[in-house]
DNA sequence: CCAAGTGACTCCACGGAGGC
DNA sequence: GCCTCCGTGGAGTCACTTGG
C-alpha cells in the first residue's frame, strides 16, 4: 500500500536535494549558526527569507502527487500527467495543470481527454534542524513561524481563482472536476467558503493527504459538513474518492438569467424524453 | 488588553517569450 | 544565441482585526 504524505517523505524531499543543491538553498541559517527549515515560533534573531528552496518543493511535491495519483488510476488504464497543457481550458504552458489525470500520457492534452484536474498546494510542513548532516525533526507546524500549504489564505485564493479560470475559459472545461490536493489543513474561517465551492460545483474537493499533520495526536480537521475539505488517512480512502469522482460525468453550468428565461428554458427542456435528454437541452439552452 | 489570525503586499528564483 | 521582460509560486512582513 502507498504511504501518504508523512515526515518520511519531507526528509526524502531534503535528502534528495542536497544532491545537488546546497543547504544554504535549503535551510535559514540562524543566528547560533543552526541550520533550519522555518524560524522556529519565538526566535528573535535575524532572520531572512529564503526563495531558492520553492522551485524545489513546488517541483518535489508536483512530481510526489503526479506518482501518487498514478497508482491510484493505474487499474484503470489511465495517467496522471504533471505540467499538463491544454490551452482551451485555460491552462496554457505558463500556468500549466500541476497533475491532470488523462486518458494519454503526453504534456499536451485536449480538453476530451482530461478526466480531472488536481491543483497541488504543497510545502514543507514540519520544521526541520540539519545537524552534522542528520535531520532533526523539531516539531509541527504550531512550532514554526511559516504557514505552510492551505493554511496561508493567499494559498487558497490562488487555488479559487484558478480553479474560476478553468470553469469559465470554456464549455468544454464544464465536465472535468477539480480537486485542490494539500498537506495541511484549512483555516476554519475557510470551512463553509469550501462546502460553498464544492455545492456551487466549482471546486469538487478540497483535501489533505497528510494523515497526521499535528505531533502528539494533536486535533486538527478530518471533514467539513458538506465534504468541501477532506482529510484522507489511507490510500484507500483517496482511492475510493477517484473511483468515486470518476464513475459518472458531471456538468457544470452557471449563468444570470431573468426568472422568466429560464422558466422558459426549463420548460422547453422538459419537453425531452428522457432525464439525460433533459438534462443535455437545458445546458445547451443556458449558454445561449 | 494582548496574542493569534488575516490578508494585502513584497521578495526572489525560475523559465518561457520575444526582441535584437 | 544572448538579453530583458514578465508571470508564477512559495514564503516573509506588517498593519489591522478579532476573540478570549
Amino acid at each position: 500500500m502507498s504511504k501518504l504524505w508523512g515526515k518520511k517523505t519531507e526528509i526524502e524531499f531534503f535528502e534528495k536535494s542536497m544532491s545537488f543543491a546546497t543547504p544554504e538553498q535549503l535551510f535559514y541559517v540562524s543566528d547560533e549558526n543552526r541550520y533550519l527549515a522555518y524560524w522556529p515560533r519565538g526566535y528573535k534573531g535575524k532572520k531572512t527569507t529564503l526563495q531558492s528552496r520553492n522551485a524545489l518543493i513546488g517541483d518535489f511535491t508536483e512530481r510526489w502527487t503526479r506518482d501518487l495519483i498514478q497508482k491510484v488510476v493505474n487499474s484503470k488504464g489511465l495517467f496522471a500527467v504533471q505540467g499538463a497543457i491544454c490551452k482551451e481550458i485555460a491552462l496554457p504552458n505558463n500556468s500549466p495543470a500541476d497533475v491532470v489525470i488523462s486518458k494519454t500520457g503526453s504534456v499536451h492534452q485536449k480538453p476530451e481527454d482530461i478526466l480531472a484536474i488536481i491543483e497541488v498546494k504543497m510545502s514543507v510542513v514540519w520544521n526541520w534542524e540539519l545537524k552534522d548532516d542528520k535531520l532533526i525533526c523539531l516539531g509541527d507546524y504550531k512550532t514554526h513561524q511559516g504557514n505552510p500549504g492551505l493554511l496561508r489564505s493567499d494559498s487558497m485564493l490562488k487555488a479559487i481563482g484558478k480553479s474560476i479560470n478553468i470553469r469559465v475559459s470554456s464549455f468544454k472545461a464544464s465536465r472535468i472536476p477539480i480537486v485542490i490536493m494539500g498537506n495541511t489543513p484549512i483555516t476554519n474561517n475557510y470551512y463553509s467558503k469550501v462546502d460553498q465551492l464544492k455545492i456551487a460545483g466549482i471546486v469538487q474537493g478540497f483535501c489533505s493527504i497528510n494523515p497526521e499533520p499535528l505531533d502528539d495526536n494533536g486535533e486538527n480537521i478530518k471533514k467539513t459538513k458538506e465534504n468541501g475539505f477532506y482529510r484522507y488517512d489511507h490510500f484507500n480512502e483517496l482511492q475510493e474518492f477517484f473511483d468515486n469522482l470518476l464513475s459518472e460525468e458531471r456538468s457544470f453550468f452557471s449563468s444570470m438569467k431573468s426568472k422568466k428565461e429560464l422558466g422558459h428554458i426549463i420548460e422547453l427542456a422538459n419537453k425531452e424524453d428522457s432525464y439525460e435528454k433533459k438534462a443535455e437541452r437545458f445546458l445547451k439552452l443556458i449558454k445561449e
